[in-house]
RNA sequence: GGGCGUUUAGCUCAGUUGGUAGAGCAUCAGCCUUACAAGCUGAGGGUCACUGGUUCGAGCCCAGUAGCGCCCACCA
């Protein structure tokens, strides 16, 4: 049912579960929220709605976030815009990998064919035991076999929660239509030579196996040690350099200090000599030393960090990779000119070897017991805390390791990434800054492979040599047209799936792509980029981003890069960026520190409006501290509005009339006319501030405006329309036309914020059954005209007066400790001359509120009065 | 170490271009008042973080300090 005939009784008391989630489903039914796909791009709103990872659950920070972008779209839609607001989830990614292989015991294998029997039921988990090896596209299967599941969940809170999503749109980064934009993508890339392949020292999680990219990296603080290790000097003498990865020794190629440094220029230029593995290597004066960190000389290895990948790549010094891809220490064979070089072969492997195999940290301790054996180590190690990279969701300290990897090219293209940032409309403005910082600061190229499972296949392979060799030299491309393709179970054209991995056949790039790589995609997937040019003319580039500040240098920053390079273009004029949420003791929710809230029974608690009322407080780029006392304000407002609509309705039908019926013409006496001239004001700052991105502001202004109303309006018309006897018919009529008129504009304004509640009591005064229009969600936002018919030239000065004097009134009886009924036995007015008119028409309209008879209350004009208007109450 | 933001009543927050400090919640007092007691009316409560400067005048502008939060930074 879309609306309530006048017959049916106004309950008397507001259901606000039941409620919402009937008018949940009449929405979607009516298709309440779909996007008109023939509006031109001018005449549509369109939001690039962040997927959310499908790894769990929600929390209400999302709910936050998600519901302060849905009042913005409904604020739109009511503003006459064609609102596309899509939904998808984000699936690709380590986190569903890992969950999977728990889950269902699997692993993937590259390597392995597709096994079409194999099925996965998300209801079965597979217990305990070792990884059953799958081949790709089956873990891809049993990833979305998982994920789905979590989509399921996402939808209904989402749905509960209001949010207008058009859900025709749905996708997952996963499925098909993603999958082939993100290939194409990546050929475009390719064609653009925006994008290359290279072998290269790449940072690399060693318990995930991947090369990661620098936006994934954050730094953490952990405890070390100092040791200090003395070094020889080819044809004598000595130094000591200070490390906290003694383990790195054999991967030595040379060590630096600053030039200016007096305790080493000597020896710039001849040889140290390291110890244990005696490897003479070159000591070279470099400005990347710091003279008073450590002992002022460190030791370049392969690698522990940039700075050694720095002096590795310009010195062209030989390449010494101990620690493989999986985090152990490798194969190594020492010789008197080899890339191992050592003075002394023999030593140098009988200290290696027991360290080949183990893992980081046992190494480190292997070296310091050999090195302490030696005499090596000066003194006792120095406790240290010192900041290390870390893979964001990883747990050991990332390594570089020389790989094979995809990139994209930034660093010569930060001018115009930066350009591209000044283009889009920040909220609030301050948040660009953020990207702006990132972008100047970045120092690699953006990698884009990973050697992982779950995620868009590169849509390449490589031919293969007739000795069996790879040439990775010339790849071969996937026609667009086939995608999307997975190397590894699709062939390239010209030849059979038996020559896969045959000499002189072919082999499928391994990798897939940094889930970035989809993400940045996200505006491009909703307008079907090169697939429906129609569409995408209409969509792109989109209105808004709404997204977190923390990942400003992912998504934010892939998808600005993507849009420019694809295209030129920004891919959105606006970018709303939310605040976080806090716990009471002011610490971020997030699942990781423990503090989260689910939010479906904070729901059924308080309701979706009480919810969505909190969430429409937190202003854009603020962070909110979780607060359930702002769910109680928001439910009284509810409340507020659910009586005040009936009341009116109530009189109104008791007259005979509808609250649709009335018009402002009805409108007639003075201080009706005075508070729509009120009205209005508030009306327009309400809108200007939602134009703004401001919906908190907007939402103070709506409250404070609909409370006053409540408090003074209606308690000055109340006796008015409820007393047949003392009020005229025109006075009575005019009195109900604008508490009619003015509910009909607060409910709009409450629309956005409140839609479950605002709908309830539209459909019940004011929607019409047969209009294409009856929800208040596609009704008009009250605008200026809709003023039109007030008197020009008016204002609100009798309805301000009316307010003041009625408060004087109130106060004086409070503080006589009167009951607000107490009669006044006689309210002597003192004047200016320009206000005596105007005081004379309206105060007999305030006598019942103030319980007088009219005949009591004097009005003196005064030439000389200091005050505009003096007011003097007697009680009886 | 650098950057961005923030600090206003017990709490959560407004405060436009500089002109006598605001709201809600909480507290206290008074009201069963025909829409709402999940309500209404009123009251008390602030050295606007601190220091200095500009100005006739600063919560607001400038400089500095401190607390809190976030982002970033080549790990010797």
């Amino acid at each position: 049912m879309k609306s309530f005939s006048p017959s049916d009784p106004f309950p008397s008391s507001y259901e606000a579960t039941q409620t919402e989630q009937r008018w949940q489903q009449v929405w979607e039914q009516e298709g309440v929220y779909r996007w008109e796909p023939t509006a031109n791009r001018e005449d549509s709103y369109v939001i690039d709605t962040p997927p959310p990872t499908a790894s769990g659950s929600l929390h209400v920070g999302h709910i936050f976030s998600y519901t302060q972008t849905d009042i913005l779209g409904r604020f739109k839609r009511m503003s006459g815009k064609q609102v596309f607001y899509p939904i998808g989830w984000d699936d690709n990614g380590l986190p569903t990998e890992r969950r999977v292989q728990n889950f269902f015991r699997i692993g993937c294998n590259p390597q392995l064919p597709f096994d079409p029997s194999l099925k996965f039921d998300p209801s079965q988990p597979a217990g305990d035991g070792p990884l059953k090896p799958v081949s790709r596209r089956n873990f891809v299967d049993a990833c979305s076999a998982l994920t789905i599941e979590d989509e399921k969940s996402y939808k209904q809170l989402f749905k509960r929660q209001g949010i207008s999503f058009d859900w025709r749109f749905e996708y997952a980064t996963i499925d098909a239509h993603c999958r082939r934009i993100s290939q194409l993508s990546f050929l475009d890339l390719i064609k653009k030579k925006f994008a290359y392949q290279r072998y290269a020292p790449t940072m690399w999680d060693v318990d995930f196996r991947s090369a990661v990219a620098q936006a994934e990296i954050e730094d953490r603080e952990i405890d070390g040690l100092f040791y200090s290790v003395r070094f020889d000097v080819e044809g004598g003498g000595d130094f000591t350099i200070a490390t906290t990865r003694p383990e790195l020794l054999p991967a030595c190629i040379a060590v630096v200090a600053h030039p200016e440094d007096e305790r080493y220029r000597h020896l710039f230029g001849k040889k140290a000599i390291t110890p244990l593995f005696r490897a003479p290597v070159p000591i070279i004066a470099s400005e990347v030393a710091e003279k008073d960190k450590g002992t002022g000389i460190m030791m370049i290895c392969t690698f522990g960090d940039l700075t050694d990948v720095q002096i590795w790549s310009q010195h062209k010094l030989p390449l010494r990779q101990i620690i493989g891809f999986d985090g152990r220490i490798a194969e190594a064979t020492f010789s008197p000119s080899g890339d191992f070089t050592s003075l002394d072969p023999t030593q140098a492997q009988n200290a290696y070897a027991p360290l080949k195999g183990t893992k980081v940290e046992e190494c480190r301790r292997l070296v310091v017991q050999q090195l302490k054996d030696a005499g090596r180590i000066v003194n006792e190690p120095e406790k240290t805390r010192h900041s290390v990279k870390f893979y964001e969701k990883g747990t050991k300290p990332l390594e570089i390791i020389p790989s094979r990897q995809w990139f994209v090219k930034l660093l010569e293209f930060k001018e115009q990434l930066v350009e591209q940032g000044r283009k889009i409309v920040w909220h609030p403005n301050h948040m660009r800054m953020r990207y702006e910082h990132w972008v100047n600061g970045l120092n690699q190229d953006w990698c884009v492979s990973r050697q992982r499972f779950f995620g868009v296949p590169f849509p390449v392979w490589y031919p293969l040599q007739a000795n069996g060799a790879v040439d990775w030299d010339n790849p071969i491309f996937a026609p667009a047209e086939s995608l999307p393709v997975d190397p590894a179970s699709d062939v390239p054209a010209g030849y059979t799936e038996a020559q896969r991995g045959q000499p002189g056949g072919f082999m499928a790039d391994p990798d897939v792509m940094d889930t970035w790589a989809t993400s940045s995609m996200t505006p491009q997937i909703q307008s079907h980029w090169m697939q429906d040019g129609e569409r995408h003319r209409r969509l792109f580039p989109m209105d808004v981003r709404p997204q977190a500040h923390e990942i400003i240098r992912t998504w934010a920053f892939y998808t600005i890069v993507k849009a420019w390079m694809h295209e030129g273009q920004v891919p959105w004029h606006h970018a709303a960026i939310s605040g976080f949420i806090m716990d009471s003791d002011r610490k971020k929710m997030s699942k990781s520190k423990g503090n989260v809230i689910v939010p479906l029974a904070l729901i059924e608690e308080h309701s979706a409006d009480a919810i969505r009322y909190w969430a429409a407080r937190g202003r854009l780029g603020i962070d909110t501290i979780f607060d359930t006392s702002i769910f109680k304000i928001g439910k009284k407002l509810v409340l507020k509005l659910f009586n005040a609509t009936r009341f009116i309705d109530m009189h109104c039908k008791t007259h005979g009339m509808r609250t649709q019926t009335f018009t402002l013409k009805d409108a007639t006496s003075d201080i009706d006319v005075a508070f729509m001239h009120s009205l209005k004001a508030d009306v327009l700052e309400c809108g200007r501030q939602f134009e703004g991105y401001e919906h908190s502001l907007a939402l103070q202004t709506a409250e404070h405006a609909f409370w006053s109303f409540c408090d003074n309006f209606l308690e000055i018309v109340k006796s008015r329309i409820d007393n047949e006897s003392t009020s005229s018919e025109a006075s009575r009529r005019s009195g109900l036309a604008t508490a009619s008129v003015a509910i009909r504009a607060f409910l709009r304004l409450f629309a956005p914020v409140l839609p479950h509640v605002t709908e309830e009591l539209w459909s019940r005064c004011f929607a019409m059954e047969s209009d294409a229009h009856w929800s208040i969600h596609r009704s008009k936002w009250p605008q200026a005209a809709e003023f039109n018919e007030l008197p020009h030239g008016g204002d609100d000065l009798a309805y301000r007066l009316a307010v003041e004097i009625l408060g004087v009134v109130r106060k004086h009886k409070a503080q006589a400790n009167r009951g607000p009924h107490t009669p006044v036995s006689q309210l002597s007015i003192t004047c200016t001359d320009s206000l005596h008119e105007v005081l004379k028409r309206i105060l007999p309209e305030l006598a019942d509120a103030i319980v007088i008879h009219p005949t009591c209350i004097k009005i003196r004009p005064d030439a000389d009065a200091n005050a505009q208007v003096q007011v003097e109450v007697e009680l009886a």
